[in-house]
RNA sequence: AGCGGGGUGGGGUAGCCAGGUCAAUCCCGCCGGGCUCAUAACCCGGAGAUCGGUCGUUCAAAUCGACCCCCCGCUACCA
């Protein structure tokens, strides 16, 4: 199925929601196992599409939106670059990254209604709903909040009250309130556009249990279960502004829930991929034609929808390819609780391209705890380990003292050499692991897949070990060099088959193979030939010792508050302004410390050819010696001050990031004094 | 509350759906010995779980049934 025939293949992550920073979970839940997952696809030479994008509609953007006073959309625009830095630097090898925002979506979402609404699958009904009349909009049930009936709490939600969680309709509540403006709600009788999955109940059900051999336990119970209470007719439209608007007289002022429009993302972030390669019509191939496999990456949370409500959308349409595949993943923990920004607990991920790390090091232990059967949990002790462990000391190893050893015995070319059969056989083996792995990745076993990667690195330590080359080389050379370059070879494979996992270190070996990463097909096959140069051979990663655990686990807890960010927009300096400062660059002569000071140094800077004396409290931060010979940015022009009895002649720049300072220098070489500007 | 998933040596995990070959798999860690090209691996030996709890079905249960405990998700207008 793997290797062999070739499948038209069909992607997707979960649309990530936009007002929030991912963190691991989101990350080990669907971005890294649909990336292994599509990368592995193109490795087999299926024909591939991974697709992605961020969903940006409904109330709560529209919320925070409002109270921040920006629209929705500079919102959007932020969280949307957020997101897709980290998506990037993971090396989600996302084919397209698109937004629910954009036109393209927005038009696909209303042609797709359309069909269904011709179809005979969308029927109108009534919503008794609550409104606030001071903010002029209807409020979805979260946003009433009032007295819980049952335990008397004051500030219960209108879905649920959160502390004797029973389960709540909005007008169950007493004295009912505005979660925004804190008015009374008043209650209306809303008309809305319903989607008839009741209709499709019986063919929703055959098509799950025809599924039963392809999907996961967990998937098939939990939609049965589903169809098993009975569906009913859903509500796809909703009163805000922020979305889709509704194609149908009588609607105008009414947008999609988001819920109906997010998986139409799947189709308009394929179309918007066929845009950007020239051919405007191939998205057709992945949901139009029967032999497309759709496979979808979702949460637990997310099951139902895409068993149910999605494939029933899919039906009411009726010119759409079903999902073959719904892989729901369960949930990541952290450290023995949930992850909860606003504690600051967990692993927040746009920090992570400043830890001067390989994105490797984290796919490697998160392909590891990616939540297949059960939750998982994230304990940095084992990151710690494993990295130590099995990256460096295992993995790393064989490589490095397979490729060390040639450059420092063989010149650093690969040796050729009379093999034995041993030798031929264990070259061989790469095809039997190329094909296990296929086999597991395929049935969406990652953890397993990656495992067996680590088991050829395994028997070539253990090949490397049984034919020690360090005597061979003194007493039979031929032998050791017959080793040499089995084990290049090794290396070579392990690279490839490693390539969907950890497709920088897979890059890695292959360069200094200086050679380039390939498919599937090239797996024991001896790809590297004798005499094959190697360069730049150095080691894979560093060891992570504790103290470097300890700076990965600050740097990655702390999530930025974009929304603060925007209020810092909003006061403009004029060009004339900001021109009265004199900003020049200074060299720093000496630092010591200030007398009767903890926080303060004293420095003496030369700013072009005259010498200065600054007082800036850099002393938690920076050690004296760590200053001396920066060149720094100052305020030249700054009023002197005096603090604690020195003179302070202009002041330093540097970046502050909560408890985080950094000197600014500039990045190239420039004259003592040069205007900054 | 109902529905679904899970509870296996110190950590993780397989097996359980098609009960016996499971006094239970594999990885990591731990203890002792060998080797040294490597940010050291590999080899040999060792300690460690009666499979959440109770009761049953059976010649035989981690594996089937009942009840109970704990964790997680869903229960439709939160995405």
């Amino acid at each position: 199925m793997t290797g062999k025939s070739k499948q038209k293949v069909l992607i997707t992550c979960a649309l990530p929601y936009v007002n929030n920073v991912p963190h691991i979970g989101n990350i080990a839940g669907s971005h890294l196992p649909a990336d292994i997952f599509a990368r592995f696809c193109r490795l087999a030479g299926h024909e591939t599409v991974f697709i992605g994008g961020s969903d940006e509609h409904g109330t709560p953007i529209e919320v925070s939106a409002e109270k921040l006073g920006v629209d929705p959309q500079t919102l959007c625009d932020q969280y949307y670059r957020v997101h897709k830095e980290i998506y990037d630097w993971l090396l989600i090898s996302y084919d397209n990254f698109s937004r629910t925002s954009l036109p393209i979506h927005h038009e696909t979402t209303q042609e797709f209604f359309r069909k269904v609404y011709e179809n005979g699958y969308v029927v109108e009904g009534t919503l008794r709903l609550p409104s606030c009349e001071k903010c002029g909009r209807v409020l979805p049930d979260r946003y009433v909040e009032g007295t819980c009936p049952k335990c008397g709490y004051e500030g219960a939600r209108g879905d649920q009250c959160e502390k004797c969680s029973s389960m709540l309709n909005p007008g169950d509540l007493r004295s009912p309130r505005c979660a925004i403006c804190g008015s009374a709600p008043v209650f209306k009788d809303i008309k809305h556009l319903f989607l008839s999955l009741d209709k499709l109940e019986a063919r929703l059900k055959e098509w799950i249990e025809g599924n039963r051999d392809v999907w996961s336990p967990q998937v098939v119970n939990m939609a049965l279960g589903w169809i098993h209470e009975g569906l009913k007719p859903r509500s796809i439209t909703r009163d805000i502004k922020w979305g889709v608007k509704v194609p149908l007289e009588g609607f105008e002022d009414r947008v999609f829930y988001v819920w109906f429009d997010a998986p139409i993302g799947y189709v308009s972030s394929t179309k918007e991929w066929a845009q950007k390669i020239g051919k405007p019509e191939e998205w057709r191939r992945f949901w139009q034609e029967e032999d497309a496999k759709i496979f979808h990456f979702i949460g637990k949370d997310n099951i139902p929808f895409h068993t149910i409500f999605w494939p029933g959308m899919l039906m009411a349409n009726g010119e759409f390819t079903l999902p073959y595949r719904v892989a729901g993943l369960q949930y990541l923990n952290y450290e023995g609780d949930k992850i909860s920004k606003s504690r600051g607990f967990g692993i927040f991920c746009e920090n992570l391209s400043r830890t001067g790390t390989s994105p490797d090091i984290w796919r490697y232990y998160l392909t590891l705890l990616i939540p297949e059967t059960g939750d998982t949990e994230w304990k940095w002790r084992e990151f710690q380990e494993r990295v130590n462990k099995e990256l460096v000391a295992n993995l790393g190893n064989f490589v490095y003292r397979t490729l060390s050893f040639t450059m420092k015995n063989f010149d650093g070319r690969v040796p050729g050499a009379e093999l034995s059969g041993r030798d031929r056989e264990l070259l061989e083996r790469g095809k039997r692991y190329a094909e296990e792995v296929g086999n597991l990745i395929w049935d969406i076993r990652l953890r397993d897949a990656l495992k067996k990667v680590f088991e050829l690195s395994d028997e070539g330590n253990r090949y490397f070990q049984e034919n020690e080359p360090w005597k061979a080389v003194k007493e039979d050379p031929e032998r050791a060099a017959a080793c040499l370059h089995v084990c290049a070879n090794l290396c070579y494979d392990l690279a490839v088959l490693l390539s969907p996992f950890l497709p920088e270190s897979a890059e890695r070996i292959c360069a200094q193979l200086g050679m380039e990463v390939g498919t599937l097909e090239d797996v024991g096959q001896a790809r590297v030939e004798a005499g094959q140069e190697l360069r730049d051979v150095r080691p894979l990663f560093p060891k992570l010792d504790d103290k470097k655990i300890a700076e990965l686990r600050e740097i990655t807890s702390s999530v930025t508050e974009y929304e603060e960010m925007f209020k810092v927009e909003e006061e403009y300096v004029s060009y004339e302004e900001f021109k009265r400062l004199d900003l020049r660059t200074a060299e720093v002569l000496e630092a010591g410390p200030v007398e009767g000071a903890d926080k303060l140094l004293k420095l003496k800077i030369r700013v072009g050819g005259k010498e200065k004396q600054l007082v800036a409290g850099l002393a938690p931060y920076y050690r004296p010696e760590e200053l001396v010979g920066k060149t720094i940015v100052v305020v030249n022009n700054l009023k002197p001050a005096k603090l604690r009895g020195e003179v302070s002649e202009g002041m330093l720049l540097a970046a502050v990031d909560g408890k985080k300072v950094a000197l600014l220098t500039p990045d190239k070489d420039v004259k003592s004094g040069s205007k900054v500007e």
